[in-house]
DNA sequence: ACCGTGACTTGATAAATATCAAGTATCGGG
DNA sequence: CCCGATACTTGATATTTATCAAGTCACGGT
């Protein structure tokens, strides 16, 4: 592993806050790895060898069920997949696939949970990670449970613009497919509510977005921090 | 807090990996409170003051949007709930109100945070809790996601059943319309879901669930460890 | 014992979402 | 530059789910 590289990993928030020999121990089982798009990671079902986290890139977390799948989220860096398997050393419940070409850090399973019983700071940026993780998904499911397809796309454009600058501009960052099972819907679904989303003012050009009138998008998507706010 | 008490709550999988010193500081804040049915401990978007651990009876955990509202979990001993807000020194994403009257483990926040970083034991002990809240919730939303109304009803049929021993014959542990919500659907489409499973042999007399013929409802449920199993 | 409230069911209907099919557009590889 | 595969869109239709309304039933409080 470079010098480099290695700083850029103990600059991650699950590493920042553990103790140098912690580091070291972690960081002398692990390695980088670079993944081109479209690689399986892990499957569903799986034992939990590694904790993954994505130093550059992104990976799509799906799940399947029967002959259906469904996207359950997507995660860039500096942001950890599946360490609740790797903390309870169970089985995976998300299959991990690479969307963007990645830089993906793994760590030996057992090797983390050893870290976390001796290092109190590593623990607790565990259990940091772990509850993000967990307030994420319980807002994806109030998003699914509480909101028609409508009202999801409405509130993740909203959420999107937000994220790339307010710009009201945008590109969207992976295929509609892959939005649409994101959202919980079928593609067909999505790109009729596009379709709708034209009322709102909202323009769609392949894969660009202008909301042209952003109080009316605004209006209809609610947004509501204790759905939408990663951070609140 | 009496001696018995204390016992009690050491016990709990939150405290029994701690040191000594830990759990001694912890309790020093603590406090244990009976409460009624339909007591509301917590509303979503609060500050989190404490971390809530349930000694016995049940507690719904909700949200709410706009004007519609739905149940997320529902939990009962030796469980915790809001851990994550706790952790994070965050707002509640969810409302907790007493099901069945309950005696709750009251921990104030900022010794729960105090207390990570200085034991390991009990960071990883916290840890680990999210983790399964994590799976549990992540299994919902697959569950939500990837099944019909019908079917989450069959599967959770099938859950309980085991749950209670695998009688083939028990009784709903709360309303019909807290089960609509929990299972995702209006109590209208419980109740018709209800009258569907008649053809299975599924039989309902007020909250007493009879199931006569177990294969043919869990043909209909195809249970998947990967939603279904709490612990696998 | 009575009353009123709310849970539950059932019917009728509407809205939301999925599926199937066909056609167009797009993109990477030869 | 062309080809084939696949994404995307749109229409027609089916299925699933929600809503509104009305009626029954059970239960707690007076």
């Amino acid at each position: 592993m470079r010098a480099e590289e290695r700083e850029e990993i103990v600059r991650l928030p699950l590493l920042a806050a553990c103790r140098p020999e912690t580091a070291d121990f972690l960081l002398r089982g692990a390695f980088v790895q670079r993944f081109p798009a479209h690689t399986n990671l892990t499957r569903e079902g799986e034992k939990a060898d590694f904790l993954y986290a994505v130093l550059s890139g992104s990976i799509e977390l799906s799940a399947a069920y029967l002959d259906r799948e469904t996207t359950i989220a997507v995660i860039g860096a500096p942001h950890t997949f599946i360490v609740a398997a790797v903390v309870l050393d169970r089985l995976y419940l998300q299959s991990a696939r690479v969307m963007e070409p990645a830089r993906i850090l793994m760590l030996p399973s057992e090797s983390v949970r050893q870290a976390m019983r001796g290092d109190a700071g590593f623990a607790t940026a565990i259990a940091e990670e772990m509850a993000n993780s967990y307030r994420n998904v319980a807002q994806e499911l109030k998003n699914q449970k509480l909101r028609t397809s409508l009202e999801r796309l409405a509130n993740w454009l909203v959420h999107r613009d937000k994220e790339t600058g307010g710009g009201h501009r945008f590109v969207l960052p992976y295929e509609k497919k892959i939005l649409a099972a994101r959202l919980g819907m079928a593609p067909e679904v999505l790109s009729r509510a596009f379709a709708t989303l034209a009322q709102y003012d909202v323009h769609v050009d392949s894969a660009t977005i202008i909301v042209k009138d952003w109080k009316a998008l605004e209006k209809l998507a609610h947004p509501d921090p204790l759905i939408d706010d990663e951070t609140i």
